[in-house]
RNA sequence: UGGGAUGUAGUGUAAUGGUAACACUGCAGAUUCUGGUUCUGCCUUUGGGGGUUCGAAUCCCUCCAUCCCAGCCA
């Protein structure tokens, strides 16, 4: 039963009201319904992930249900391609809303009878104010506005227009349908909000069925209630909107009423979490694609490796409450390694190659050695790895002239290629310009697996592959989008902040063989390089290609750093 | 200068009247066939001021700071 105990974790705000409720009956059939609600209007980026982890979350945590609703309200927005990938992304997080798919969307014949009634009661108008007109009518945030000239109409003439509205009798922004709340509350959303616009667009789901549409303020509650919605949970900036979604929960008619909870959004340092501004950096070829490895959409970070359990640990270490604030990617990046040390099976990859001649070794002699697939995981197992006299080290592994703490290859010292033998330093090979092109070094055979019968230790050990058993494959070194913590911030320009160096290819790596069994989906590590992924767009097994995850700590990098190096 | 919210180590989150804590980051060290992992230790915290109380991060007053709102977007 050790997997039932619970973590004993503090409760969050929102877990809080759901106690309370349900302890105090207030939730009908005691069954929570929670519900995810994006707008199909471009992909879902990792701020969703933490919405979608406290909607789903809550379900499951209470038994409950989540319902995915797409809140498909604005058809020049929205689009078939975002419907999809919202759902494929929801299910890679490891979610099922089951049966209860909904759309805003079909709740359009119920809420056009709503708004039938609203005006029948008196308590909405046709408004024929254009919108600058109605921005004005609208007062300031300090000033109250103004009642709308037209805010007076007669029931049937407001029936009438209406009627001619939904008939595709007026042209686009000539017409408003509008609730008749309080033009001078001093909350702006009260201010006679728009019911519903003109929109002469083909919508994704009911094509050209409507032309017009209903507006969020009015959609969003009502399609809470009819859906039996409990707790309908969203971020900070609705806070405002809470009044507007009361209004509209209590109009006559309307049984089931859920409330409105706020939390504040996820942000994190580096990333930007805008979807118009990720759609400016798709369409103005920053980025290859809403699901380019150095997107923060779900679809890219997929893309780039990482895995869904570390990104709902992440979210969980986040939690949940109403400061708005900036996490740090650091701890994203901790989750990701943290989940992959425990997973990616390791390899060798040499991405910057030396050579490296061992003279002492006999030519053509092949030896294999075993490689563990995971150290932290006995339970991996093994795979075999070539090794033979001439073989690729990486450039980085050796220096002619050792720094203060460089403990790898130079002339003169000994250190370990890992699983085979030690290896010592012994002259350099170079080309005209004075380039390195070559090491020679010698190899002591009592060392084989990597040990010595002495016992003598050695401060380095590197990866390798042998030059005549190498798959050679396109690696792809991601690094992050922006180089500064809030993009932007230093110019008022985020494109100011974009880091040159976020995607460098090199075309061809030196990889162990067994690399080549590696498939879309696997996680792998290339041994004090990294963790990488194999590319699920551009791989193919006769061209293979690598993107890296992230790359392992550095204390070694920060030490040079350290020293100006 | 209207309304709505929020202030706890560098960051995020706990503690709801009774010893301020956990994680990440950073720093130092140990271990290590990955300069990874693991382990140990260290650093730094209740926005300011007043009040209530034996006792305040918590309750009250006040000031300050930050965020959100003036779409026929969501």
């Amino acid at each position: 039963m050790e997997n039932e105990i619970q973590e004993a974790r503090p409760l969050n705000f929102l877990e809080k009201i759901i106690e309370d409720d349900l302890a105090n009956g207030r939730v009908p059939n005691n069954t929570i319904v929670t519900r995810f609600p994006p707008e199909p209007n471009g992909y879902l980026h990792i701020g969703h992930i933490k919405s979608i982890c406290i909607n789903f979350g809550l379900a499951e945590k209470y038994h409950g249900r989540c319902h995915l609703r797409l809140d498909d309200t604005n058809p020049a927005k929205e689009d078939m391609e975002y419907i999809n990938s919202i759902k494929d992304d929801i299910r890679w997080l490891g979610f099922d809303w089951g049966k209860y798919e909904f759309y805003a969307s079909d709740y359009y014949d119920q809420l056009y009878e709503i708004a039938i009634r609203l005006i029948k009661e008196g308590k909405a108008y046709v408004d024929d104010l254009s919108a600058e007109e109605m921005k004005e009518y609208r007062g300031t945030l300090t000033q109250p506005g103004r009642n709308s000239p037209y805010r007076d109409r007669s029931i049937e003439e407001n029936l009438r227009l209406f009627e001619e509205m939904k008939e595709g009798m007026h042209p686009e922004g000539s017409k408003t349908l509008r609730a008749k709340i309080d033009m001078a509350s001093p909350n702006i959303n009260l201010r006679d909000p728009a019911l519903y616009r003109i929109k002469f667009a083909t919508h994704p789901r009911t094509g050209d069925k409507w032309c017009i549409y209903p507006m969020y303020d009015f959609t969003h509650p009502i399609s809470d209630a009819i859906e039996g919605i409990t707790h309908s949970i969203c971020t900070l900036e609705f806070e405002d909107h809470r009044p507007a979604y009361d209004w509209a929960t209590s109009i006559d008619g309307i049984e089931h009423t859920p409330h409105q909870y706020e939390f504040a959004r996820l942000n994190v340092t580096y990333l930007l979490m805008s979807k118009r501004r990720l759609l400016y950096l798709v369409n103005n070829k920053f980025v290859t694609g809403w699901d380019d490895p150095r997107m923060p959409t779900i679809s890219g970070i997929r893309r780039k490796g990482y895995s869904p359990e570390s990104m709902k640990d992440f979210v969980s270490r986040v939690g949940v409450a109403k400061v708005e604030g900036m996490v740090d990617y650091s701890l994203m990046e901790f989750c990701v390694r943290e989940d992959l040390n425990k997973r990616a099976k390791r390899l060798m990859a040499v991405l910057d190659p030396l050579k490296l001649v061992i003279d002492n070794y006999p030519e053509g002699q092949v030896e294999y050695f075993e490689a563990e697939n995971n150290p932290e995981d006995p339970e991996a197992g093994t795979h075999s790895v070539a090794f033979t006299r001439e073989l690729y080290i990486e450039r980085e592994d050796f220096m002619e002239t050792p720094v203060k703490g460089y403990h790898r290859l130079y002339p003169g010292n000994e250190i370990r290629l890992k699983y085979a033998y030690y290896v010592t330093a012994v002259k350099v090979d170079k080309d005209e310009d004075g380039n390195i092109v070559a090491v020679h070094c010698t190899y002591d055979p009592e060392s084989k697996g990597g040990t010595t019968p002495d016992g003598r230790k050695v401060k380095g050990t590197s990866h390798w592959v042998s030059a005549d058993h190498v798959l050679k494959a396109e690696v792809r070194q991601y690094d992050k989008l922006f180089k500064a913590e809030v993009p932007g911030a230093a110019t008022g320009n985020y494109l100011d902040d974009i880091n040159p160096d976020s995607l460098v290819v090199i075309p061809e790596a030196y990889i162990e063989l067994e690399a080549a069994k590696a498939k879309v989906g696997d996680y792998l590590q290339f041994i004090r390089n990294g963790y990488y992924c194999v590319d699920s767009k551009d791989s193919r097994p006769e061209a293979m290609v690598f993107n890296r995850t992230c790359t392992l700590k550095d204390s070694w990098a920060k030490q040079k750093k350290k020293m100006g190096l």
